[in-house]
RNA sequence: GCCCGGAUAGCUCAGUUGGUAGAGCAGGGGAUUGAAAAUCCCCGUGUCCGUGGUUCGAUUCCGCGUCCGGGCA
């Protein structure tokens, strides 16, 4: 795990080098057909030397969900098991580990005829109207939305019209323990916005979890900026340029909604020029960078190694061997 | 050389009829249950270019200087 741009991959090659792993890539955006320069994706000759599981596994006109990355990844985990091998997990999509590690609720999939209905009733109703309907179907969850998030109010309703239960009543019926009252009134809310702490555990594998990134900010923000040049240099624009002419994306689509895509795809549509799409595509770059950092500083379980340490490889399978050791001597 | 504009937050700028100032972007922190590289929330002290003057008080008015635009020679 690790923000973008800190160097995941080359550490990733490296341990597989050292270990018997089969690696699987753990990113919203590299499971993207021909969305391979802005992305950041190996290179074929690095694909060719150490494959990669749920690499271009989608079109970019389709959808893809954390709860589809749960699946494909718990099966991919038990190909490589079963073949007696280490499956390596890689990548920055932070929602997706968690999905992986603690489950997920029995929740419904999207429904895109639902979302359309929705919007179009918030462009006639007005967003508030929508809000004061969760707060009044599940006013749980609505403490919990802000009511300028409108894509976490859409799905919440979405689940809401989808079951008729509102969605926070999943949330709690994965939670083991409610935290109740004496009359068996909930008392404390907070406990909606945790995940079934110990399914981790119930995993069948030995897990360590290593985060990587530089110690200083400031290192970040030069290497996403020098890789973002690279990936001009390297043809990015005519990449996208490609995808615009296909005819049938849009920059609503969560693949053109990409870091970096997105703001090619406006300038090539003319909305801003040249040195503005570059200075916006580091900046979303660098926010992308900080939400990632948000995600691993409160990460529970998580050994950390320093992007700029020349002995890297060495630091993370010390740290592997230490884990594993002490896991299966237990 | 002369004439006109500018000079305020990292950047682009607003503003103060004279009582030491605020937006957007950038940046920082946080949230995160089938879109997550998504979506959302919170955070604004900076010699208001320098220097003299007027004034109880100047970033604001006036003089001079410096720099940057534009125009005329």
């Amino acid at each position: 795990m690790g923000p973008t741009a800190s160097g995941k991959t080359d550490l990733a090659m490296a341990l597989c080098e050292q270990l018997p792993c089969d690696i699987i890539s753990v990113d919203s955006a590299m499971i993207y057909r021909g969305m391979d320069i802005g992305t950041a994706k190996p290179s074929p000759e690095e694909l060719a030397r150490a494959p990669h599981r749920l690499i271009d596994i989608c079109d970019p006109a389709q959808t893809y969900s954390a709860a589809d990355f749960r699946r494909d990844a718990l099966a991919e985990m038990a190909k490589i098991s079963a073949a007696g091998r280490i499956p390596l997990l890689v990548g920055g999509t932070m929602m997706y580990y968690k999905a992986l590690l603690h489950g997920m609720s029995g929740l419904p999939s999207a429904s895109p005829e639902l979302r359309a209905t929705l919007m179009g009733e918030a462009e006639e109703k007005g967003w508030d109207a929508l809000y004061r309907e969760l707060e009044l179907g599940d006013p749980v969850a609505a403490g919990l939305i802000h009511p300028n998030n409108r894509q976490r109010l859409l799905r919440a309703l979405e689940v809401m019209r989808l079951t008729g239960r509102p969605i926070s009543s999943f949330w709690q019926a994965e939670l083991p323990e409610p935290v109740t009252g004496a009359g068996g009134e909930v008392k404390d809310y907070t406990y909606f916005t945790q995940w079934q702490a110990d399914e981790a555990s119930s995993l069948p594998y030995t897990i360590v979890q290593l985060a990587m990134a530089p110690s200083e900010r400031r290192v970040l923000h030069e290497r996403i900026q020098l890789r973002f040049l690279n990936m001009l240099k390297a043809g990015f624009l005519e990449e996208v340029q490609a995808l615009m002419g296909r005819g049938d994306l849009h920059p609503d689509l969560p693949s053109m909604r990409c870091v970096g895509y997105r703001q090619a795809w406006c300038h090539l549509a003319g909305e801003y020029d040249h040195d503005t799409f570059v200075s916006k595509g580091i900046a979303a770059t660098r926010q992308l960078a900080k939400r990632q950092l948000t995600w691993l500083r409160k990460w529970s379980d998580v050994e950390w190694l320093d992007s700029e340490d020349k002995l890297i490889v060495a630091a993370a399978l010390k740290k592997i061997r230490l884990r594993t050791t002490f896991n299966s001597d237990k």
